[in-house]
DNA sequence: TGGCTGTTTCGTACATAGTACGCTACGGTT
DNA sequence: AACCGTAGCGTACTATGTACGAAACAGCCA
């Protein structure tokens, strides 16, 4: 049989390096970063694993082009703006994006190349600070800061077995219990009283630190004479 | 149960659970997390992979356990004393023990069950805000944004590609002549004017941030009438 | 039309990982 | 002497990243 054309004209759309990138960030968000492999990224695209091969070096090309993926979800701030507007929402932004995409802060401890997107969210969240009236020293400072309190979040959240209001308790209960022996008080009376509590969400804990901070920032930035 | 042979007159220390423990923290030191497999780790403890396998269940046990290990070496604040300086302390303590086992903080992520050794830290922490007037609100959030911090800014001290007062200089210069071009000014400028200044360590940035955190602390602290 | 050439895709193979299974060696107990 | 429990190990299975080179295809020129 003569088939002019290929055996699988639209079935698959075509690989890409975006689509590569695209599928590997997928792939990592249903079934979590160890489950993406070069074998199950070739299978979820329908394809097999050394044709990835001609979009990506290898495997770590794959892991910095998600990274730099999450950070292009991140909308930039806005020099010239209300720095502390701004900041708020960048943390949110930030933090929000780590949250959809829980692998990715555990990344950034390995990456050391850092994509176009990454470098203009660093240059826009200098260039705002630096507009603001900020000090080259207290700017990196503040960032400094900033990114290592929102990251740790992140971090934290994501070691969390647990996710969203009220799901601690069923994680939490039976190991208060166990704990309620009187070895470690002050985690139970926490546990009980404030973790246990209806409608926790350990998620909401971010605003307040994010508050904290940007309040002695504000100060430190008055305190200079701008 | 029979514990009472001492002296095999072999010439290798005789397994146990400690010294696999102990031998796998020093082998993620010098050769970092990723070169701590079993069969390394039995090679450099002189026996056979298998032979691990009696003393601990698994692999995830093993990170677990030095985790733990590293939470072993922090000495506990003590509740009862001036709770802004055993917090302090407390956060360099932890910092530093970070920054002689990296690799700790990007296992933090995954590891979702703490040893004896963690959670006595936690309960000590937490009992230390709590004799000194912090609300449970308030400690839960204190320790929720110090723990952000101080594991965020491990986390970016352990993607730096230098470690150590001038040693940016090599790695950064590079980059900083490839961004010139003008694309990214501020990010230029804060490398230029901050980062390669002679005795620039991105380690002085930690005490600005846990002395701001500190000091919003205490004002809430305050603010909430004690 | 046929063939050349560069791009894209894939089949095979290898090194290294964790670890299941079952055997040996040995020191006590009965 | 017979037995047994513990420590240690040899082998083998499966999953991983990826090197190597062949196959399939597209576009061009004769």
């Amino acid at each position: 049989m003569p088939t002019t054309t290929k055996d699988h004209p639209s079935k698959r759309p075509q690989l890409s390096r975006e689509r590569v990138l695209g599928c590997a960030l997928d792939l990592a968000d249903e079934s979590g970063i160890a489950a993406l492999t070069i074998r199950s990224l070739a299978e979820a695209m329908g394809t097999k694993p050394m044709s990835l091969y001609h979009y990506v070096a290898n495997k770590d090309e794959i892991l910095d082009g998600i990274v730099d993926l999450v950070f292009s979800e991140i909308s930039l701030p806005s020099p010239g703006g209300d720095w502390r507007a701004e900041m708020l929402r960048r943390g949110h932004a930030v933090r929000s994006a780590l949250k959809r995409h829980p692998w990715a802060v555990g990344l950034l401890e390995s990456r050391t190349s850092p994509g176009p997107a990454t470098l203009r969210h660093h240059e826009a969240t200098l260039a705002t600070l630096r507009a603001a009236g900020f000090s080259i020293q207290l700017t990196a400072h503040a960032y400094a800061l900033l990114d290592s309190y929102i990251y740790g979040f992140a971090l934290q959240e994501a070691a969390l077995p647990f996710d969203g209001p009220d799901t601690a308790a069923e994680i939490t209960t039976p190991i208060v219990q166990l704990f309620s022996t009187g070895q470690y008080p002050s985690m139970v009376e926490i546990a009980t009283e404030h973790v246990l509590k209806p409608g926790y969400d350990f998620g909401d804990e971010f605003d307040f630190g994010l508050d904290l901070i940007l309040d002695g920032l504000a100060q430190r930035l008055a305190g200079a004479g701008g």
